[in-house]
DNA sequence: ATCAGATTTCGGTAATTTCTGAACTGTCCG
DNA sequence: CGGACAGTTCAGAAATTACCGAAATCTGAT
């Protein structure tokens, strides 16, 4: 069953669609070629395969495979089967939020150990005021990767709909506590 | 006037703050050495030139110097000057919830065109299903985008002692709204 | 105007990251 | 079994990114 399902040659808009992505991508510290290859598997309604993906992005089909394995262990797609032919198609959550969800989570994973270290310099003896004054500092510092990573903890269970109604919320406390304030 | 202020060997715990600093700069797609620079001027409590960083870090100064006309165009860094020294000295707001708001400030920069790039492909006309489909999908990312990147320009504007309120606040919310739902 | 110290610019180089293609593994049938 | 196909691994190549140091520029003091 070789049926080659034939891509499209991509529609300029996707085309310019992958290509942000990917640039998006790697100004957040991730690969471009991942970025672009979720953008492709994003936009249609379809699953596409790892030689769609290739053939479409030019791309060697162990890179396309690596990075997909990479997306799959984010969660970022899911594999599917088609009747009668054995490759593996993928398709995005439509959830975009995901996106966000994933990249935060992997955030937080990394950022762990820089979290046990501050809290070890915390305990240290300090001798000199610049000692202490260095450890108040990375204590301000632990202080704010803590709040941020348990919030984003807290954000991540939320669902879409919940999260615009809560931001809306953000956005009317901000008015009504500047108004108080000056 | 050289009485070259020394800088006392890094201590071990300020060397692995540095070094910490340094790789989650990385992961999120800023230069690792701008990291490692932040960090040591964020310690300590009196301001470094630039031969200060460069000799603890052992960086040339020219690259020393480009890295902080970086974070100081990112406002990251003040910059002073000590009597008698024609030497720049830097530092840090001690405000260390001002990196957060630079990175989510300069990631918004980045990110229009790419939304200006989604609006117009929400105005094309589609003529197969495909196509309204694939429109459909780009305009969910398209109103993703928007929501958290309005929503990071309110939260950039609110100062610390509110946003931990605040982040109480979105806890309770969740609880409630959890408990609710399911 | 001249000088010294401080900073910046920039071409070449080095380090890191990413990609490729060939070889390898596993799997599904006949 | 054996052959076709899908997927993976990995060493080397290519591309990208970051760094250095010499030379140019700037600044303030004499």
């Amino acid at each position: 069953m070789q049926a080659h399902s034939t891509i499209p040659a991509l529609f300029p808009l996707v085309r310019s669609f992958v290509s942000h992505f990917g640039g998006m991508g790697s100004r957040w510290g991730i690969n471009r070629t991942v970025g672009q290859i979720y953008a492709l598997i994003f936009v249609p309604p379809r699953p596409l395969n790892a030689d769609d993906i290739g053939d479409s992005l030019e791309f060697a089909r162990s890179n396309v495979s690596m990075r997909l394995k990479e997306l799959q262990a984010w969660r970022l797609l899911k594999l599917r089967h088609l009747p009668g032919d054995h490759r593996g198609y993928f398709e995005a959550p439509t959830a975009a939020w995901k996106i966000f969800r994933t990249l935060a989570e992997e955030r937080r994973r990394e950022i762990k150990p820089t979290l046990s270290m501050l809290r070890s310099a915390l305990l240290e003896e300090t001798t000199t005021d610049e000692d202490r004054i260095a450890q108040q500092r990375m204590k301000s510092m632990h202080d704010l990767i803590e709040l941020m990573t348990t919030w984003f903890d807290d954000v991540q269970r939320i669902d879409q709909k919940t999260l615009a109604q809560l931001m809306n919320l953000v956005q009317r406390y901000k008015d009504c506590s500047n108004s108080q304030a000056r």
